[in-house]
DNA sequence: AAAATCATGTCACGGTCTGACACCTTTGGT
DNA sequence: ACCAAAGGTGTCAGACCGTGACATGATTTT
């Protein structure tokens, strides 16, 4: 008993497990069968479960194709700036995108959800719509902790996930493609370019 | 007989007007009872017609809430610029987008969907996921018939539906607050304060 | 008036997602 | 070691969304 937090862990763990085992077989069968040729039943199949244990795990067929957005909201939601005005929050939080970007690439189910994404345009819609979350979260910590206007915050969450995703999207593209890139330097370019769509007066 | 564009004319009429009924109904019940208790069996029942009639008009329960984007997708993609730079088909776009939002504002569909917006956080999502369709379509118009790069085309396609979409939701807001305010100028103030977020270095 | 076309209703089906219940395992305490 | 509480799972039932096939009646064309 001296050792609660390993008892604690085991439960804690085998959701982990299958968290992930749910979500490669999803990914597995995608790239096999497409995104709707793909249903609850055939995931379930696969990791040996019910459906019904598959929405315990998931909320949504989407939602286990890609459940990564989370991180991208949760680092996004409590990274702090030093800065007071919009444009030096929005810098920073490209920033930190930039390093949250180095990162995922280097991981293999967001290469795999990459090249998905574009065989399966449906997929960019459910990104798109689940970066809601990311737009509202963002947003509203910007105007209850900074000095920033409700349309201020507003825009600048808009920016940040449209520059993630274009970032994203060029990525998926090019790793479709095989190209060979520098993700990082993609990233930069593409925060270049859009600074680049307001020059100086 | 002599006239046979009016003849023509009956099964499109009829159909606009369904097209309408239709809409209503769904804002009618959704304002009524909310997004979630609203069914396609509600709205069948409402206007008078089977569930399967619903789908001939309206390809999902999402679309005939709002089919009111469809009309920013057309205008937005047909609109030449003269302009050969980024920035300057950005500020072409934004133009438009101001002419037609001030055209939308006027109208009282896009007002009940704008409250209702407030009430149900759904529907912006939705909204994100229709957009979509407004960033694939002016994309890929950009880049085949202007000088942008792939990665500038996206950005500018993103940057427009993000500018359109705060300040709808900044409006869909004060309507729904009952406050008063020109709509216009708060689709230039939206537009002015993106501009400030890229300072001159 | 006859034929082709279109709109609608009905029926049937597959798929997503949720709630309720029973069963078994893990957990924490005695 | 035993027990009770809590958590995970399967089964079942059901609501809802969306689609295909077919028959029927109205519209349009010839």
């Amino acid at each position: 008993m001296r050792e609660k937090s390993r008892t604690l862990g085991i439960r804690e763990e085998h959701r982990a497990q299958m968290l992930r085992e749910i979500q490669g077989a999803t990914l597995d069968l995608v790239e096999e069968q497409g995104l709707d040729a793909t249903t609850i039943g055939d995931i379930a199949a696969r990791v040996g479960i019910s459906e019904r244990t598959v929405f315990r795990y998931y909320g949504s067929k989407e939602h286990a194709l890609m459940p990564g957005q989370q991180s991208l909201i949760d680092t996004l939601v409590c990274s702090e700036s030093a800065h007071a005005e919009a444009s030096g929050i929005l810098g920073d939080l490209l920033a930190v995108c930039r390093e949250l970007f180095a990162l995922e690439v280097a991981q293999s189910d967001f290469r795999r959800i990459s090249r998905l994404m574009v065989r399966e345009p449906e997929m960019l819609r459910i990104v798109a719509r689940q970066e809601r979350n990311l737009v509202e979260a963002l947003s509203s910590a910007l105007v209850q902790r900074g000095p920033l206007s409700p349309i201020q915050a507003l825009l600048v969450a808009e920016v940040v996930t449209a520059a993630w995703r274009v970032a994203w999207q060029t990525f998926a593209r090019q790793e479709f493609d095989g190209v060979e890139s520098d993700p990082v330097e993609l990233f930069d370019e593409t925060v270049r370019e859009l600074g680049s769509l307001f020059p100086r007066a």
